[in-house]
This record gives structure tokens, sequence and C-alpha cells, in this order.
DNA sequence: CTGAAAGCGCTAACAT
DNA sequence: ATGTTAGCGCTTTCAG
């Protein structure tokens, strides 16, 4: 591993010489750069980043702090954040460092303290997040996808939930569906903090209200397996309804599981929404009518304002709630009454 | 940032001693240990692993270069890898690095010369790698999630691609299907070097030998509509065929779509195996009867397999290849002649 | 236009 | 049992 020594020593200069022909920082006459460069290409030599870290307080790496999910495995969404922030990332010649976060209070001043880290990017974001508060009090840089309750000079990306939900209420009352059900990746909604939920929820409620349609809440935890549950006992304990919006993709696809098992074909008997990715929806048959978070979208934009930030190029905070987008595929048609 | 200066007056010690007390390397007494670590807590204390790294020449990050698919985004068997290697690298208290790699050996040499990374996870290794060659010259420590022709001294975790493809074939021999047909994800099969696609190539049309039975292969772009209109095609022009296998996800959607729309139904009239992870087979209906890499331990033995030789807890190299597990579901059944 | 040297925060060899 | 200090590889003042 070459050192800018060995470079100085072999063009026959001395180590500033050498430092600023490749900063350019100060000018060095062609002839003398000419022959840096070509030794330093002879040597292969890279700055070492630690040596540079260390002078600058800046590594180019940013970290991305995932949740660790219940499920124990991410789902399409998420996943599709990360490769695209790691695409954005690699684009802009940062590294992403990936961590998994259990990471309260105590793992984030860890990162910052062990000076490694240019800026994070959160997902999974709480209305009221403990780190947020404590990145914004040492003002250290990060972004968001998703939003807290109070954003003021926080850069974040988020879509609207509200009127996501609202989107596809409308839809199914449109095809004159009364009775509805929400199935949320949620267990435990009353102590849930998350800004998206929350909002789907006022959403779905809201929408319901206005047009006089029954909607129903529900949760379960975001696996094949506990939809085709909570679908299964709902068919039973709740005879009326004829449409359902489920939360994520495995609920989706364990609540068509309990459908076909009852013998009811989507979308003639039964009509459900999936809150999944474009790519997934369309993967089933039939192709899922789907409202997809525009999860490249939320990535790029994630990583360019925390990589913007970093680079001084934005002073404002940049704020974007993306408007949601329902993709009318084939899982839903006009209420049918149930047999 | 408090720095280890700060620590040492606050605690009325040496620099080294706080170093000491806090590696225990060095005796020190219970009482000075308790009151630098006090101050530690106190000032919030965390080394800067930049300057350490400077001297242990260790950062404890990793890397993970994975591939930059054609398809723009990653699959869901690799998408496995990458979140098991993070989840396992967080355990062994490591970062994980993520490197979109059109990464030849260019790029690997600046990673490994810049001193930031302790060793490197490779994917979509291919039979010959110049990668490969390039850091068994320099010495550096990596691991391998596939494996080349000569592995001598490598450490790697694969499956057995060749046995893969047998049993499914034989799976579908058993079924009296005497025609099918392999579709991989790759459209220029001629000139791949991917290891695994040799491997499943060679284990098919042996199987397809040895059972009677007729091997066709072919290959299209990793992507639903490539797998449609493929099976769309092969329907029209190879009226024998009753089963197929499919190469991944996306593939096994655009195939089963065709199906459908030529009204034919799986498993009663076409017999489909999957390669993807169990998970995403779980996700269809009919349950996708499919050969499944074992991601989740292959992810995991990669990144242990370069861990312990980083922590030199492994002088010999670990060459694990993976028996395939077939999981007979839903989508494959009987012969029956097509009308 | 170029060189010498201080210093980033830490570890480890060399002191006492 | 603890302190002093050289030095990791680099950038950047300060000096010519």
């Amino acid at each position: 591993m070459a050192t800018i020594v060995d470079v100085a020593k072999k063009a026959g200069v001395s180590v500033s010489t050498v430092s600023y022909a490749l900063s350019g920082v100060r000018h060095i006459s062609d002839e003398t750069r000419e022959r840096i460069l070509h030794v330093v290409e002879e040597l292969n030599y890279h700055p070492n980043l630690l040596a540079r870290g260390l002078i600058n307080k800046r590594t180019k790496i940013i970290a991305l702090l995932y949740p660790a999910v219940a499920s124990d495995y991410l789902d399409d969404v998420q996943l599709d954040f990360i490769s695209h922030i790691a695409k954005i990332a690699t684009h802009y010649g940062y590294g992403l460092l990936l961590f998994t976060s259990p990471s309260g209070e105590q793992e984030i001043m860890r990162f910052i303290n062990e000076g490694l880290i240019d800026g994070i990017i959160l997902m999974e974001v709480l209305r009221q997040d403990p780190r947020v508060t404590l990145m914004n009090k040492l003002g250290y840089p990060f972004s968001l996808i998703g939003h807290t309750e109070n954003n003021k000079g926080i850069s974040f990306v988020d879509m609207d939930f509200y009127t996501a939900l609202h989107l596809c209420v409308e839809h199914l009352a449109e095809f004159k569906h009364r009775e509805i059900i929400f199935i949320h990746s949620f267990v435990d909604f009353q102590h849930s903090q998350h800004n998206y939920l929350i909002e789907s929820v006022r959403g779905f409620n809201d929408a319901a209200g206005e047009l006089g349609v029954m909607g129903t809440i529900s949760g379960c935890k975001p696996t094949i397996q506990a939809g085709y549950e909570i679908m299964k006992t709902l068919l039973e304990t709740q005879p009326g309804f004829s449409a359902v919006i489920a939360g994520n993709e495995p609920i989706y696809s364990g609540v068509t599981q309990a459908l076909i098992e009852r013998g009811l074909r989507i979308p003639k008997d039964f009509s459900v929404i999936g809150l999944m990715s474009n790519l997934s929806a369309e993967k089933y048959t039939p192709k899922v009518t789907s409202l997809s978070v525009p999860s490249s979208e939320m990535g790029r934009m994630g990583a360019e304002f925390l990589i913007k930030k970093l680079e001084g190029q934005e002073i404002e905070p940049q704020q974007v709630i993306l408007p949601p987008q329902l993709t009318v595929r084939q899982s839903t048609g006009r209420f049918k009454k149930r047999i």
C-alpha cells in the first residue's frame, strides 16, 4: 500500500507537493504535476481515507439506519429504499454503511462520535422520535425517509399517506363497496407512533365517513400467515364486507389465500387493494391494484438531501411529501353481494 | 466530540492510561479505571475510529460488492443475501459498506488502497473472475458467495446448482412430464461465465439425459415481461412440453401469466418449478414448488467466513457447497396432455 | 512555484 | 501502576 511519502520520494518532490498536485488547491507546474501523476499511476496510489478523514472530519460515508423489523426480513418496499439509496450514494462518491437499528439514542451517539460517518439517513421515523431530537440538538447532518410531528429545519421525503388511503377508499366506493376493511401491518396500533400509520388510518376513516362507507380497521403482523389468519377470521365474523386494503405484500398474499380457500374470486367476488411496490403488484395474477410508495423517488431524495447538505449545496432544509399514486390493475372490481 | 485528551485531563491521568483502561491491554488499578470509565460516560466519549484505524490498519468495516443487475433492481434472493450479511456484520460489530459494482479491478484496487475496508464479500462470481485473481495476488481478505473454477485457498459458500437442477428434473419426471423447458435468467448463455448458470445447465441436461426426458434450455432477461413473452412464444412453437423450470421470480410470474392467458391451469395442465426464495414461493397462489437458494445460510456464512478470517480465527479456507432443497408445494402435478 | 513541519486522535513502545 | 512520546498518512499552515 503505497503512501504519499513513497510517491514524493519516487517523484523527487516533497509530500506537500504531491498533496497539492492531487488536490489542485495550489498551483503546481505542469511538468512536476505530470511526473507526480505518473508515479501515482505507477504505484497505484490512493490517498488513505482514514488519514484524510482525521484531518477534514469528512469521510464520504453516510449511514442508513434501517429498521430491525419484527418479522426478521425486510419487505419489498424497504428493500427498494435501500437499494436506491445505495445507488445514489455510490453515484455521488459516497459509501453507504448499513445498520440494522434497534439503535436508540445511545447507538446514534456512538456512530456520531466515532467520527466515521458524515451523516445519517433514518427510516421508520416516529412522530416524536428521540433520535431525531438528538441529532437536531447536536446539529448532526441527517435526512429522513418519513417525517415527525415537528419538522422545522429537517430535510425529509415522505408520501402523503392520508391521501393515499383516501384514494383507496374512493376507488372502492366508486365500485359500490359499502363495507371495507383496512388491514395494516401493526399489531399494536394504539401504541404505534409511526406517522404513516396514523396518517393512513386518518385518511381511511375520513374517506369512509365522507363517502358513507363502513370502514373497519384491523392489523396484524406483516406475514403471510398472519394475513391469512386475520382474513379468515374476518370472513367469518364480518359477513358484510366486500373489499380489503392490505397493508403490505405478505398480508396481501395471506388475504388472497384466505379468499381462495373460501372459494371467493378476485375481483369478481371480492376486491383487494395492496400497499406494495409496483413491481410486486405486477407479479400476482390477477395483477394487484396497488397503492405504491414511490420508493425509488424517496430513496433517491432521501440520499440526495443528505448529500447536498453535506456538500454545503443546500442550506434550506428540503421537505417533500410525494403524492400517492393508485394504480388500478385487476384485483378490484364492482361490488357483488357475497352469497 | 470529546477526545481521549479530554478524558485524560478530566480524570487526571495520562492519555495512555485512558487507552489502556479501555482496551484492557495493561492492568490499571480498579480505582483509576473506575474514575476513567466514569468520565468516559460523562463526556460520552467514543474512540475515533479513523485515528484508531490509522494505527491498527483495521477498521471493522467490510464491503459487499453486489451486482449492478441488468434490470435495475435486485431480486428477492440477492436482497436476501444482503440483508442477512448486514445482520451478521452488525452482530459481530462490523459495519457493512454497500457498493453497486460495475467494479472492475480498478475499483477494487481503490477500495483496498484507501485503507477503509478490512475485507470484501463478492457476489455474482464468475468462473474466471479477475477480481478474485487480483485479491488473491494481493493477499487481501475476502470471501465469496459463489465460487470460481480454481478455489485454492479461497473461502466461499455456494449452493450445488448441478444437483439443484437435477432434482427439479427428477421431480418433474416422476410426475411423468416428458418435455421440460428450463428458462434461465440470462439472455446470452453462451458468453456467461457465471458458475451457477453453467452448473445449472449441466445438471439439467444430465438429468434429462439420464431420465429420458426431452430438455430444452432457454433464457431471457429477469423480468416479468420477458418471462411472459418467452413463455408465450414457447407455447406456440413447442406444443409438446408440459413443465417449466423458471430461473427466478419475475420469470416465474411472467410464465404463469402466459399460461393463464392461454387458459392453462397450474398445476392441472402445466407444472412450473420456480427458482426463488421460500418466502416468495409462499406468496403465490398456488404456492410455488420451489428450488430455493438457502440465502440466509449463504449470507451468514459468507459474512462469517470473512470475519473469522479477519479475526484470525480461521487460517484454513472455509469452503461450503450447500445441498439444494426442493420444496414441493402446489405448482407441480402429474402430467396431463395439452389439448 | 516548492519544502518543512505541525497536528488530526489514537495506540504502543519506551520510559519511570 | 502510570506517564511520555513517536508515529500511523495525510492536509495545511508557515517559510522560503
